[in-house]
DNA sequence: GGGCTATTTTGACATATATCAAGTCAAACG
DNA sequence: CGTTTGACTTGATATATGTCAAAATAGCCC
């Protein structure tokens, strides 16, 4: 870990919209975010786009650019956030010297890949509100796991970006989040959420 | 290349229908794919269940249990297939002392991760039929990537099984091919599946 | 080859979500 | 403060896809 830090000689800061990286740049280093949010979205040539993450403070940004060392997504800052910088090249050499740092990036890349397909059930098989759900208790369980509240939630990003990250439109959300709160499972204020009902809200999503 | 095959010195074969490996089941070893193909699915406690690939040879397969050590999602033969059996722990070890083959690891994975990426954003932001038609072409090209046709395809896979993985139902699936047809974009018999006009199918998908 | 079963196609209709269009609200700014 | 601007909510309506049901077809076993 120690030598791991002296590798992350870089830290810097984003402000709020500023790009981390865009589709297309080279890819260099992977990104270690230490405070703030990101979101990362993939574009399709007719200007769709797909919001494909909410990255938080702890996790592991750019992985997918390992594969042909160019971006194929881009990332950009929800709220003014710093990352540290690790260079590729040297943190894949230093993770052959020690054998943790290896199985560590196996694991992280491993779970990129099992979110995602968590990401594909969700957009395959749910209906509108059971994403919603699926997304609020996702978001709270993260932000426990930073020793912050489950239930009161402070959204970074708008109905848009919601409705693209579940592949509902923002209307849908909105009207989503306003049957929770008829419903008594949640206080909704713009994007101050709070979790009244957690473990109905788990019902929904069947667990 | 070489040690990678001392290593591998499993080769097993499954029949139609067999499982690789189940949901909960410890994770040992990958595997690397030598003839036929395979599905996986993730599966949802109220039996919802969601197609998350079809693999073919050449390809690896187990990669998202890495991260916890338990399969988290199933993997079963869509024909009789063979496969190679490659011990993780074995092979996580030589790709310390193989530079080329830690970069290949990272790069296989990456490149997961970019192609569940690319089925969110299908799943997300797609139709119906330029979600087929993006399923059809993704076929095409990896049929060519192994020498074969890129215009005559032979589906392994039900109606079912496509709608699944496009987040259709099997008769959305089955209308999207009757039109394609109607449209001569596609000559359709059962699972023989001939593509009349690539370009047309790829304008489909904006590319 | 004939019958059996699972798969696929097709039609009529239902519904979840999208679309379009106002309206409300709140933060930002002069 | 009043105005502007972007975000959000809500309503009315449209539409893509789902659902249900039946017929057609294909694959399979004896």
């Amino acid at each position: 870990m120690k030598r791991l830090e002296e590798l992350s000689n870089q830290k810097r800061s984003y402000a709020t919209g500023d790009y981390l990286y865009r589709s297309g740049d080279r890819f260099k280093s992977l990104h270690a975010i230490r405070s703030g949010s990101f979101k990362t979205r993939v574009l399709h040539e007719d200007g769709r786009e797909q919001v494909t993450g909410f990255l938080m403070a702890g996790e592991i940004i750019g992985l997918e650019a390992i594969s042909t060392d160019v971006h194929t997504c881009e990332a950009l800052a929800m709220e003014d956030s710093e990352v540290c910088e690790l260079p590729y090249a040297k943190l894949a050499e230093l993770s052959r010297e020690i054998p943790s740092l290896q199985r560590h990036l196996y694991k992280i890349m491993s779970r990129e890949i099992v979110r995602d397909q968590g990401i594909m059930l969700l957009l395959g098989s749910m209906r509108a509100e059971e994403r919603l759900a699926a997304f609020l208790l996702n978001l709270s369980q993260r932000n426990a796991t930073h020793g912050m509240s489950a239930t009161q939630l402070r959204l970074r990003m708008s109905r848009l970006e919601i409705g693209s990250y579940l592949g509902l439109k923002l209307e849908t959300v909105s009207r989503a989040f306003s049957h929770f709160q008829d419903e008594g499972l949640i206080q909704v204020k713009a994007r101050a959420v709070d979790i009244v009902a957690l473990s109905r809200l788990r019902e929904m999503v069947g667990k």
